[in-house]
RNA sequence: GCCGAGGUAGCUCAGUUGGCAGAGCACAGCCCUGAAAAGGCUGGUGUCGACAGUUCGAUUCUGUCCCUCGGCA
């Protein structure tokens, strides 16, 4: 780990952004031009035969241009953060040693936050533990896990809303497994580390633009299979309880499949959630620092898009 | 033309026995350290169709008019 003193010099190239900006076709493109490869930030495209949903690049797409860090376990295996971030470090290193830029590509905000200042290394989710956990919850009732972090690490319990379950039980883990409150341990880590000299670039378009984008990528998506895809997941036992099953798309699809509302409905919700999904990945983008934002007009092409950014890395690059 | 129903938030509608109007959705802002496409928080001034009347006070009652949707001609 590089301390704060040290300034760090291998540079590491990373292109975030709102899901359907356009992200993929544009990092292809920018990979081919610099010689390099495309390292995926994408918590969904780590699960294999999750493709229509994820919006995986085609091989066709791909151009030649080598995709890593995407089909990394099964729809039913865990996968985490820190998982993704240790596989990520190494891909990371082995482009360094090849003499090669490190395109690191994706919209999933904290994946992309732990490669470029670092991750507490903590303790991964106790399943066993939390399952307990919301059955004693199921019997004391919805605040009682909220109560006993607010004994237990009063500082993470003004933090989170007693609403939020799901931070809540992460913090009453930590506890449990380390006899130490969660957030003296983050605030030691404060994502302070600093392993690469980064060039940042978020892209992004105009709202309205980017939401008719999120409509037709829905609608593409829909027309490419989707719902069969979800049927297939269904059918191989991939139940809905699954965190990969609970992605944008299959949650829609594997929901109107069980009946609980018609087609038209899970289109419209798949839509709308997609929808906000873009505006949460706006706002976590917003406040990381030293991003730059690239706002791509309707007119202009990716080739366009992606030669900005070329010459944006070509510059950066020198500076080092 | 007549009869009926209705005109309230961007949309669908509720409501006020007359006292500064409220839900869902949409939308906007935000939080986030091993589930992160997950999970969570916050945000409602809108000529209550127009004009006149009654009243201390009208979105609510009365009258006239305008518009929409049905039905009958």
């Amino acid at each position: 780990m590089a301390s704060a003193t040290t300034v760090p010099t291998k540079p590491l190239v990373v292109i975030v952004g709102p899901t359907a900006v356009g992200k993929s076709g544009i990092a292809i493109l920018v990979a081919k031009a610099l010689g390099t490869e495309v390292l995926t930030a994408d918590s969904r495209q780590v699960y294999r035969d999750m493709d229509i949903g994820t919006d995986k690049p085609t091989a066709a797409e791909r151009q030649g241009v080598p995709h890593r860090l995407i089909d990394l376990v099964d729809p039913d295996q865990p996968f985490n953060t820190g998982a993704f971030r240790r596989q990520a470090l190494a891909e990371i290193a082995r482009l360094h040693q090849e003499g090669k830029v490190p395109l690191l590509v994706g919209g999933t905000g904290l994946y992309v936050r732990t490669v470029l200042r670092g991750l507490w290394e903590g303790p991964a989710a106790d399943w066993e533990f939390r399952r307990a956990l919301e059955q004693e919850a199921g019997t004391k009732g919805a605040d009682w896990l909220y109560r006993r972090l607010v004994q237990v690490d009063p500082e993470s319990a003004r933090r989170l809303h007693p609403n939020d379950r799901v931070k809540i039980v992460r913090a009453l883990e930590v506890h449990h497994l380390l006899g130490r409150p969660l957030s003296e341990e983050h605030k030691r880590h404060a994502f302070a580390e600093m392993p690469f000299a980064p060039l940042l670039i978020g892209l992004t378009r105009e709202r309205t633009a980017l939401y008719r984008r999120v409509d037709e990528r829905v609608e593409l998506e829909l027309a490419k299979g989707l719902m069969e895809e979800t049927k297939r997941l269904l059918d191989r036992g991939y139940g809905r309880h699954l965190g990969s099953m609970k992605g944008l798309g299959y949650k829609q699809m594997a929901g109107h499949l069980a009946g609980d509302y018609d087609y038209a409905e899970a289109v419209r919700w798949l839509k709308r959630d997609t929808r906000r999904f873009a505006k949460r990945q706006m706002t976590w983008f917003r406040k990381e620092p030293g991003l730059q934002w690239l706002s791509s007009e309707g007119a202009e092409s990716p080739e366009q898009v992606a030669e900005r950014i070329v010459d944006e890395v070509r510059r950066f690059l020198r500076t080092l």
